[in-house]
DNA sequence: ATTATAATGGACAGTGTGTTGGATTACAAC
DNA sequence: GTTGTAATCCAACACACTGTCCATTATAAT
């Protein structure tokens, strides 16, 4: 897919610094993590950092945009007839691969990180929210998008925090629910 | 209500300092703004200000929370009819005060602020989300106020952010379908 | 093996931090 | 008004972090 090859040095040098700020990033909160601190954490000199990135954030901003490429990627990989109208089927696999990375996502959608997460994310799902209703003004259509989005993102993040109790599977049926039928729509649900 | 008396002295600094902070909120994220900066902003010496607050963050919390108490105090001084279920006008009230406090919640709900403040709402809005369908068991019953919450939350975000274009009435309008009908809701919408 | 380039280590001036002590000033209470 | 209290200001402090150098070393690509 992409052409340019990496040198290793570079990729172990990111790999370690992505690494040290998630965990950093579990115990305070990205604003007083300092340069210094990040780069002992991960074992790397702090010039090499700055040949890399601005300061944390921009790391952070960079870990979380690979994630977005990932998940975009697989569900680029899906059948259209899976994606549209959004299906529990595919739900379900994007909250399995949330799963398989709590950690990771605990982190960064914990309260230690910062909030661009679901702008990003809203980006993200437009690929998978076209098919909403195309009978409403652009404005309107902006303003479901954004409250369907930003509410499955914070249920997900409430999911995972708390130790993800119910199944995949459940969750996609909820949210999907929740999407279409809002909270009249779960009267008749399992 | 409150029977503490607060020396003048006090106030003049807290106003100043708040004020400053929301202003330099407006042209750089938190994360950037020095102690030093927001008090040369605000005319108040630096010892002052460590006085107060912990550092910016911390005074940013602090004037979430204030206005957190103002309109749960407003509220609360509505009677219990307009508050459950969540009607369309204690919405529309609600987001009058938004609208006659742009530039505050602009600054505040913006890119450059933080997120802690959607979590501060959610408390808030408990109470008037208790009439939510008690059929559930607790974990789903979180689940469907984080999504409606959040949701509203950033739908008025981007109201806000892009001249609400539409009125606070039809905005109340909108969220109550969106929240009590999901998408399928709107299909009947003026 | 040679070459290119990434990482290291050390240093630098500049800036912000959080705290201190004392002088000054404004407030509230009487 | 007078007085005691307390908030602000001011200067200074040691310390940490920043962002950017450059010379050196290590390592990947060919």
């Amino acid at each position: 897919m992409k052409g340019e090859k990496v040198d290793q040095r570079v990729k172990l040098t990111q790999v370690l610094l992505k690494n040290a700020l998630v965990q950093l990033i579990k115990e305070q909160h990205i604003s007083k993590i300092s340069v210094r601190a990040l780069c002992d954490a991960a074992g790397i000199n702090r010039s090499t950092f700055y040949n890399h990135y601005a300061d944390p954030y921009d790391l952070l901003m960079k870990i979380k945009q690979e994630i977005i490429g990932d998940i975009g990627r697989y569900i680029n990989s899906q059948s259209i007839n899976a994606k549209l109208p959004l299906s529990a089927q595919l739900l379900t696999r994007i909250l399995e691969y949330f799963q398989d990375n709590v950690e990771l996502f605990r982190s960064l959608l914990g309260e230690n990180s910062d909030s661009s997460f679901q702008k990003d994310i809203m980006e993200l799902a437009q690929v998978i929210s076209e098919h909403v209703n195309p009978g409403f003004d652009p404005r309107t259509l902006n303003y479901i998008k954004t409250f369907g989005v930003t509410g499955s993102i914070s249920v997900i993040q409430c999911w995972l925090q708390e130790g993800m109790a119910d199944s995949p599977a459940r969750m996609a049926e909820l949210l999907i629910q929740l999407l279409y039928g809002g909270q009249n729509g779960l009267r008749n649900m399992s």
